[in-house]
DNA sequence: GCAAAAGTGTTATCCCTACACCCATGA
DNA sequence: TCATGGGTGTAGGGATAACACTTTTGC
């Protein structure tokens, strides 16, 4: 039993955890396993422990789910209407990460609940206030690909034009232009060439990319 | 005495409250009457209610320094470095306010303790980790001023040009073209004219302007 | 040789920037 | 009448958007 002699509210990480896979933009949730909401799809989180900082915490969420580790991740807002935990007075503070595309793996579940990998546009009903936190989340993808380098924390260590283009097209919902999408990206200087290329079925192999400041996401003009 | 199976942080609410005085922007800070840091200087903020919502919390803080209500208030970033309280785990949901020019009024300090404005390059040090909340606060207003009409929220109900394109020089910190600004500013469709006029010495009156929508930031592309 | 994706330039349009003088008022 | 801030238009340059054909490969 831990004593305080305030009330304390319990505090929570959430993460929204994005990928793209089948040229769909997916996220990962995680079926409840007890009350309340059980047996609702959630977005995988849980309690800050005291001696770990918070992006610590939403890291090891992250990590506990998709077995991946340094990934990109972003503090989101921090949700506490009073009655969205009908525990407990709960406030979470919201993460967002992206996976590239090649890191995904099929993770056994670690606390035997099911977790799975849902379209954006094939979203289960989500248990608390999740749905917020995703359309929020969302939101806030969209926007940030138009001022910074953000999209390449989707990609593999080398990438082609054409896949990189592809993620835009999939996360704005529109299909851009080949040769302004290749200018524009080019004139930004934040890939350059591998000097390998790929050959992928029946047509002229694509030249490779890498971004030059892997671990950074740049804010452009 | 509140009790609980497992350990639970304690939650605060901070806020920056900025307003443009005096050509310049400035903060609202208070001198802390207790420990920690007591006698230093910091931002306005407390204890979350268990039966209140944070932005609810946030606003009571900035209506019990300001004396004003109906401001505009934003979350800002929430910050739960593991030692960033020497008492205890504290983890705070900040906040930043936008304070019109003449809604600011002297107030007597609520709880005995010394309240001041203060110009962004005339800070003292200030306690905990505020330092840095300051410094993401500002670096969003300069942020939103480009791509929203968060200037507005600076503004009394009708106002100049001259004086609006003032604040935008003030927290920009850089001079702007006069036709140039009343191009840009007029095209947004986010003003009109009152029909009223202002006379303020020797030489022609001002048009008056309002804002569209009052208590709306607007994203502008 | 054919299907399929990779790669590549030019032109028109719009937006942003730079820039200087007259106007209305109070003293 | 003079000092002070209010108000107004145009022209050039840079960025954006539209648009079609050739190249390389696997089968």
């Amino acid at each position: 039993m831990y004593q305080y002699e305030y009330p304390h509210p319990a505090v929570t990480t959430d993460v929204v955890i994005f990928t793209i896979r089948d040229r769909q933009l997916k996220l990962l949730l995680i079926k409840r396993g007890g009350e309340p909401y059980k047996g609702q799809w959630a977005l995988p989180g849980g309690f800050v422990q005291l001696d770990e900082d918070l992006e610590a915490g939403a890291r090891r969420e992250l990590e506990e789910e998709t077995g991946v580790a340094g990934v990109y991740l972003e503090q989101l807002y921090t949700f506490g209407a009073v009655n969205r935990d009908p525990r407990e007075r709960v406030i979470t503070v919201a993460y967002y990460a992206l996976i590239p595309s090649d890191k995904i793996v099929l993770q056994a579940a670690t606390d035997a609940e099911a977790v799975g990998w849902f379209g954006m546009d094939e979203l289960p009903e989500l248990a608390f206030d999740h749905q917020k936190i995703v359309d929020m989340a969302h939101e806030r993808l969209v926007a940030k690909l138009d001022y910074s380098t953000l999209a390449f924390q989707f990609m593999p260590a080398e990438f082609t034009l054409s896949e990189l283009q592809a993620v835009y097209e999939i996360i704005l919902r529109q299909d851009m232009d080949k040769r302004n999408f290749r200018k524009w990206i080019l004139a930004l200087e934040q890939i350059e060439e591998t000097g390998n290329e790929r050959c992928d079925g029946p047509h002229r192999p694509a030249k490779l990319y890498r971004a030059l400041h892997r671990n950074k996401v740049e804010i452009i003009k």
